[in-house]
DNA sequence: CAATCGGTTTGATGATTGTCCAACTATCCG
DNA sequence: CGGATAGTTGGACAATCATCAAACCGATTG
């Protein structure tokens, strides 16, 4: 398995975090991310009804565009969101998403 | 034509919103919309090197994610930014986007 | 070692997308 | 009216995307 990339600070770019955030499984994934920061991806998952190599798939999405940040633990993974670099590069992003997310859903 | 559709306030959805604002022509279009409200079209496209017909398709993209308002005056079509109805759906927002933008482009 | 478990990778498929071009509509000007 | 201007529409095309299924892999467990 090549190792797991994840982009360089600034190599975050706008569009590509938008992009990720675009999609409905992907806001849900990273509402709940950002909510137990640390857990095992299926802890996380938990009960969306998409396949697990979907899952993967968002995941992945989510980690090249710069807004997670996954490591191996033994068997699972570890997602955590990269809020440190996101708020220092796109001030309130985050958060407004995040919020709105809660107030509206998708 | 068919007349300008425009989503009702309540009816403006996050994902949508959020692929509305993952190219990068749009964003270019966005901020330029932004910083010169009520401006033709043209003069806020400028010097942006797409195709007119494309220019139009992100214009009705951007429409109808409820992020701008398009009127029609005369021959030209006014372009507005949603701000009012987008700040109070999604406070910070549509200006985290607008900084980010202005600091990093797309 | 063998089985299981968490997750990835590799197709395949249908839907959506960004772009251009050509034709069209509607308005304005002379 | 006839031409120019501003923009839309429809078609075509390649690229990307979300999804699923099946095979796979590495770590753990029996």
């Amino acid at each position: 398995m090549r190792g797991l990339f994840h982009p360089a600070k600034q190599d975050i770019a706008l569009a590509q975090v938008m992009h990720a955030l675009s999609d409905p499984v992907r806001l849900e994934l990273l509402a709940r991310v950002a909510a137990v920061d640390g857990e095992p991806c299926t802890a996380v998952a938990g009960d969306i009804d998409v396949h697990k190599s979907t899952l993967s798939h968002h995941y992945r999405v989510l980690r090249e565009a710069g807004l997670t940040m996954t490591t191996v633990d033994g068997r699972t993974r570890v997602v955590r969101l990269r809020r440190d670099d996101l708020d220092d590069l796109f001030p309130g992003l985050l958060d407004a998403v995040l919020a709105a997310f809660r107030k509206h859903g998708a």
